[in-house]
RNA sequence: GGCCCGUUCGUCUAGUGGUUAGGACGCCAGGUUUUCAUCCUGGUAACAGGGGUUCGAUUCCCCUACGGGCUACCA
C-alpha cells in the first residue's frame, strides 16, 4: 500500500513551496488508496519556532489534507531510536566518532576555497584508534556521529518517480554527520530510519535534496534496509526565475486564506503547477484531484507561480459556487462580517456581485453600498452624454415609476420599470440607467441599477433616488 | 570551483521521428452592455543555440549557453 508523508522542519509559517509538497504527498497517496502521514522534523534545536507545529496543522486543515493523526510524530521524542541505529552503525564500523570542532572544520573549509580544492570534511578523525577514542573522551571532548563513505568509488543510481534515472558518483560525498553532539540526529539518518520504520513508499519530496539522495540510500544500504522509491519536485520559482521569494509572492500559504482565496483555489493551482492529467481540464475540485492525481505526470521543470492564474481560478471557483455556499466562505473568511447584517440582503447583494468577485475581499471589501449609507459626488449622477435636466428628469421618473409598485420581484423586472420610463419620458438610457445606478450604489463602476435596486428592494431604492434628486435639485 | 537538475508562446502546460506544434491564464480586437464584471467570437505569441544520428528532427545523442539546486553539528 502506498504511504506518503509530510515531514516539515517546524521553523515557521508553511509557505506555498512547502505546502505544495505536503500536496502532492497527499494527492499521491489518495489517488493510489494509501495513506499520508504528518512527521514533525524537529531535530533542529536552533531554527525551531515554538508556534509552528500550529501553523503547519492549521494550514494542512485549511487545504483538507488530512493526515492520519495517529501516525503523528516528533522526530524529537524518537532520540533512542535514532541512537540504537548509530550504534548499530558504530558497532559495524560503519560509522565513527568525529571529534573535529566546529572551528577546526571552518577552518578547514576556508583553506579549501583558498586554494580552490572542493570544500569537504578531510575524514581526519576515520584514523582514531579505539584507545584515541576513549582517550579524547575521557578528556571530556564531544564528539558527533559520522558515516563512513566507502572508500571505493562506485555509483548510485535510482530510478526517480518524477525525474528517471539519477546516477551520482559516491566518491565526491564526504563523512557526513548523523548524530550531532547535542545527541540529535541529522536529517539524513531521522528521515531514512523514520521512512523505513513508518513503512513510507514513496519520498516525496523538494528538488533540493537530489544531491543528498545518494547518502540516503547509502544509509539504507548500511542498514539492510531497501529504500523508498523517491519524488524530486520541480521548484516554484519566482517571475525572473530566481529561487521563489517573498518579493515573489512565496507567501505563507494562510496569507492567501487572509487574502480572500479559497482552499480549492489553492489545491487546484498548486496541483497544477508541475502536474497536468493531460487532458484540457484546468478546474478541479478536491475529489477530482484526489481520483486524477497521478505522480508519473509530474514535469521535472521549475514552475513560476503566476498570480493572474491564481486569480482566475480563484474567481472560476466563486462563480461556481452557489450563493448559499458562497455566503459560508464569506462566514468562513470574515466572521464579523455577517454581525449585524440581513442575510437576505447579504445573499441578494453576493448573488449580484459573484461575477465580479476574483477574492472574497472583493466582497468584504467593496459591497458597503448594499449596507452602509453612501455618499458620492452630485456631479457623478450625471452620465457624460447626459444633461442635467434629463437626470433630474429621469430620476423622478424612475421614482414614480418605483413608488406606484409594491415590490420588485426581480432585477429583470427593475429593468424593465427603467426601459418603460426611457420609452415613455423619451429619454435615453443614459439619461436614466446611469443616475439611477449612482444614486443607488454612489460608484463609478458598480454592478447594474437592476440588480442593486433588486438586491437593496424597493424602500431602500427609493430613499436613495430621493436622495439624489436632491442633491442635484442642490 | 566541483557535482547534480532543468530549458515548448510572457506564464502554466499538451504533444509527436513527418502536426497548420494543441489548450489555459494574461494581453489585444470585436459582440452583448448605461458603467463595471460576467458571457460569446476572434487574434497575438513558443520548440534556447550549435553540432550530429536520420530520408526527415521540437522529439534521440553530444556540446555550449542560460537558469536553478547542493556543496552546514539546517532541513
Amino acid at each position: 500500500m502506498v504511504k506518503t508523508r509530510f515531514a516539515p522542519s517546524p521553523t515557521g509559517k508553511p509557505h506555498v513551496g512547502n505546502i505544495r509538497t505536503a500536496i502532492f504527498d497527499y494527492l499521491y497517496a489518495k489517488s493510489q488508496k494509501g495513506q499520508f502521514i504528518l512527521r514533525i522534523e524537529d531535530t533542529d534545536r536552533e531554527r525551531m519556532v515554538p508556534e509552528a507545529v500550529k501553523y503547519i496543522e492549521e494550514s494542512l486543515s485549511w487545504l483538507g489534507l488530512k493526515w492520519n493523526d495517529e501516525e503523528k510524530v516528533h522526530q524529537s521524542d524518537r532520540l533512542k531510536i535514532y541512537n540504537e541505529y548509530t550504534e548499530k552503525l558504530l558497532k559495524e564500523g560503519k560509522a565513527y566518532k568525529c571529534f573535529c570542532t566546529k572551528e577546526r572544520l571552518a577552518e578547514l573549509r576556508e583553506e579549501q576555497i583558498k586554494s580552490k580544492q572542493p570544500p569537504g570534511y578531510d575524514a581526519c578523525c576515520r584514523k582514531l584508534t579505539k584507545e584515541d577514542v576513549e582517550k579524547l573522551e575521557k578528556e571530556g571532548k564531544t564528539s558527533v556521529i559520522r558515516f563512513r563513505i566507502p572508500e571505493k568509488p562506485g555509483e548510485i543510481t535510482w530510478n526517480d518517480t518524477i525525474r528517471g534515472k539519477v546516477t551520482i558518483r559516491t566518491d565526491i560525498q564526504d563523512d557526513f554527520i548523523i548524530l550531532k553532539s547535542d545527541g540529535y540526529p541529522t536529517y539524513h539518518l531521522a528521515s531514512v530510519v523514520d521512512d523505513h520504520l513508518m513503512d513510507i513508499t514513496t519520498v516525496i519530496r523538494a528538488e533540493e535534496w537530489i544531491p543528498s539522495t545518494p547518502k540516503h540510500i547509502l544509509l539504507y544500504q548500511s542498514l539492510g534496509w531497501e529504500h523508498p522509491k523517491f519524488a524530486h519536485m520541480p521548484h516554484i520559482v519566482g517571475k525572473d526565475r530566481s529561487k521563489l521569494s517573498k518579493r515573489h509572492g512565496d507567501t505563507a500559504i494562510m496569507d492567501y486564506r487572509e487574502n480572500g482565496y479559497l482552499a480549492d483555489t489553492m489545491l487546484n493551482f498548486l496541483a497544477l503547477l508541475g502536474w497536468n492529467p493531460g487532458t484540457t481540464q484546468e478546474i478541479f475540485s478536491k475529489e477530482e484531484l484526489e481520483k486524477t492525481f497521478d505522480l508519473k505526470k509530474v514535469g521535472k521543470s521549475p514552475a513560476v507561480f503566476d498570480i493572474e492564474k491564481l486569480n482566475w481560478i480563484n474567481g472560476e471557483k466563486i462563480r461556481a459556487m452557489k450563493v448559499k455556499d458562497l455566503m459560508k466562505k464569506v462566514e468562513d473568511f470574515d466572521s464579523d462580517f455577517l454581525k449585524g447584517k440581513d442575510t437576505a440582503l447579504v445573499e441578494r447583494a453576493l448573488t449580484v456581485m459573484q461575477t465580479r468577485m476574483v477574492t472574497l475581499k472583493d466582497f468584504t471589501e467593496n459591497s458597503n453600498f448594499f449596507f452602509n449609507d453612501i455618499k458620492y459626488s452630485p456631479k457623478l449622477l450625471i452620465f457624460g452624454k447626459s444633461t442635467h435636466d434629463a437626470t433630474l428628469h429621469g430620476l423622478k421618473s424612475v421614482l414614480k415609476a418605483l413608488e406606484s409598485q409594491k415590490t420588485i420581484t426581480s432585477g429583470d423586472s427593475a429593468s424593465d420599470t427603467m426601459k418603460s420610463v426611457v420609452e415613455a419620458e423619451n429619454l435615453s438610457n443614459g439619461d436614466v440607467f446611469w443616475p439611477v445606478r449612482v444614486a443607488l450604489s454612489g460608484q463609478e463602476k458598480s454592478p447594474s441599477p437592476n440588480e442593486i435596486m433588486w438586491a437593496l428592494g424597493r424602500e431602500k431604492s427609493i430613499e436613495r433616488i430621493k436622495t439624489a434628486i436632491k442633491l442635484l435639485e442642490g
